[in-house]
RNA sequence: GGCGGCGUGGCCGAGUGGUUUAGGCAGGGGCCUGCAAAGCCCCGUACCCCGGUUCGAAUCCGGGCGCCGCCUCCA
């Protein structure tokens, strides 16, 4: 079983399903006012990742992430641009999707907008000041959260050192500075929600509360994000869950940063990187694999080499995949191939299992790619020794675990040629037949131009990209 | 001020008491090849500093130095 770091009690323990054989996961999405950049990148990587291999272990997988379509951000953009904040609010929701559709994120199976809770929001901060855990001020409704049980949890610090560490301006309105926004009284010209507190909008922090217990129901399996979001977006979440009596999430995960340099990155900082624009000239797949060679807890560095790095060492699974033809397997929504690899005769068995070992291991993702280099090399050397028969096995199953993480590989042998091209590999050949080494030569230069390798191998010649 | 993380060979990045000291990239040597490419084999013996515990520490404990993050919108 799948042993997790559980932010809420600081420890690796093993995820302990609410159902078994069903795993429920809520991850919170972003706030659509820009671009994504590569550190939500990572995070939709890294619990792709998950959501993969829970599916690999054979459970079905509920995986929901928000959409939060309504806030400050995207008002303020709204107004600086003249639009309406459904308009910003689509477009860079529609560039989210397509950027992690170009990572080869799979979809959540529900993506809730923020602005089809309102009701329930409203409901849910009606009760919350009814219990006399909330209240309202000329600026909204707080919650009061000396009344909540274990609040600073996630943040691990007592309720006393996060107010000493405040450093949030001093509203005179409300009881403690920690105390946070469930409601927003709406200023003019903002867009409002009717409710029983006055025209607004909700705080942040209520969406998650509601929209994962609706979609999930109670005590749901994992919630995640990065671990910008552990305080206090999260503690804020689970203060109004405990406030409500209900169980909140049995695990919570959290993904770390991506650096440039030695900043963090963020939109504040304004030293993000856009999917986009990684993704113009990286193989998207290079991109997972730097992800997956750091553990997803620690901060991982992105530089131009790093990406370098990570295209090669693509190659590399990629050639190993071509030259024993094991096919791609793309878009693996649900895992075909079930957890016990004897239902897979020509996989190898042992593979399987020191993958899931430290995939098990609070998903040892580099562990688990080394091993799956290891078994590459091994492969080869099969291969050069001409058992093809085991080469293979090993080769389908680098392919198959490989997909597991989301990478699928090999097809990239079948390179369409252009009838000039063609004609080039034709005179080569020839030249070579013939011994006419000098052409020979010249001919690859002239194909290296077009961007080609050129491979002769045994069984004839090949050319790569 | 409070809380947390990190410091590993040229680079990236695992590893938490001892064995063959992951893996990738780069580099050197070799096999293969007309020459290459790809592949395979071999090689570089690293763990911030100072103490301590131990038969034995990169790995545990104490101290120091350096870096990073959270406590405020942020994946």
């Amino acid at each position: 079983m799948l042993r997790l770091h559980d932010t809420a009690t600081g420890v690796v323990r093993p995820l302990e399903l609410r159902d078994p054989g069903h795993a429920s996961m809520y991850v919170c999405g972003l706030t659509v006012y820009d671009l994504p950049h590569i550190g939500h990148g990572r995070q939709a990587l890294v619990f792709d990742v998950i959501r993969r291999y829970l599916a690999f272990s054979g459970l079905e997988v509920h995986h929901v992430s928000n959409v939060t379509d309504i806030d400050d951000r995207i008002i303020d953009r709204a107004a600086s641009e003249g639009r309406t904040e459904p308009e910003v609010a689509g477009e860079f929701e529609a560039a989210w999707w397509e950027a992690t559709e170009a990572l080869g994120v799979l979809r959540p199976h529900d993506a809730p907008h923020a602005t089809a809770y309102v009701e329930a929001m409203v409901a849910l901060v009606a009760d919350l000041v009814e219990r006399g855990v909330a209240y309202p001020t000329s600026t909204g409704v707080y919650l009061d959260v000396e009344k909540v049980d274990g609040y600073g949890l996630l943040a691990r610090q007592s309720l006393d050192s996060l107010r000493a560490g405040a450093r949030v301006e001093v509203d005179p309105e409300k009881r403690s500075p920690l105390d946070f926004a469930l409601w927003k009284t709406a200023k003019p010209g903002e867009p409002a929600w009717d409710s029983p507190f006055g025209p607004g909008r909700p705080g942040w922090h209520t969406e998650c509360v509601v929209m994962s217990l609706d979609l999930l129901g109670d005590g749901f399996d994992l919630h995640g994000g990065g671990v910008d979001l552990i305080f206090p977006h999260h503690e804020n979440e689970r203060a109004q869950a405990v406030a409500e009596g209900r169980a909140f999430a049995r695990h919570w995960v959290h993904n770390g940063w991506v650096m440039t340099g030695t900043e963090k990155m963020s939109k504040s900082l304004a030293n993000f990187v856009t999917i986009a624009d990684l993704l113009n000239g990286t193989d998207a797949r290079a991109y997972r694999l730097l992800v997956l060679r750091s553990q997803y807890r620690s901060q991982m560095q992105v530089t131009p080499q790093a990406i370098a790095d990570a295209s090669l060492a693509l190659d590399r699974l990629d050639r190993l995949a071509d030259r024993f033809s094991v096919r791609p397997r793309p878009g693996l929504a649900t895992i075909p191939v079930p957890a016990d690899a004897g239902h897979a005769p020509n996989l190898v068995a042992a593979e399987v299992e020191a993958f899931r070992a430290h995939m098990d291991d609070d998903l040892d993702t580099p562990g688990a790619l080394a091993g799956l280099f290891d078994a590459a090399g091994r492969a080869n050397a099969l291969g050069d020794a001409g058992d093809t028969e085991a080469a293979r096995a090993l080769a389908e199953t680098v392919g198959l675990l490989s997909a597991v993480l989301g990478v699928a590989l090999g097809g990239h042998d079948s390179v369409e040629l252009d009838d000039d091209t063609s004609r080039l590999v034709t005179e080569r050949d020839a030249a070579r037949a013939s011994g006419d080494w000098s052409r020979a030569d010249e001919l690859r230069a002239e194909l290296a131009e077009r961007g080609f390798v050129v491979e002769d191998g045994p069984s004839g010649t090949t050319l790569r990209r």
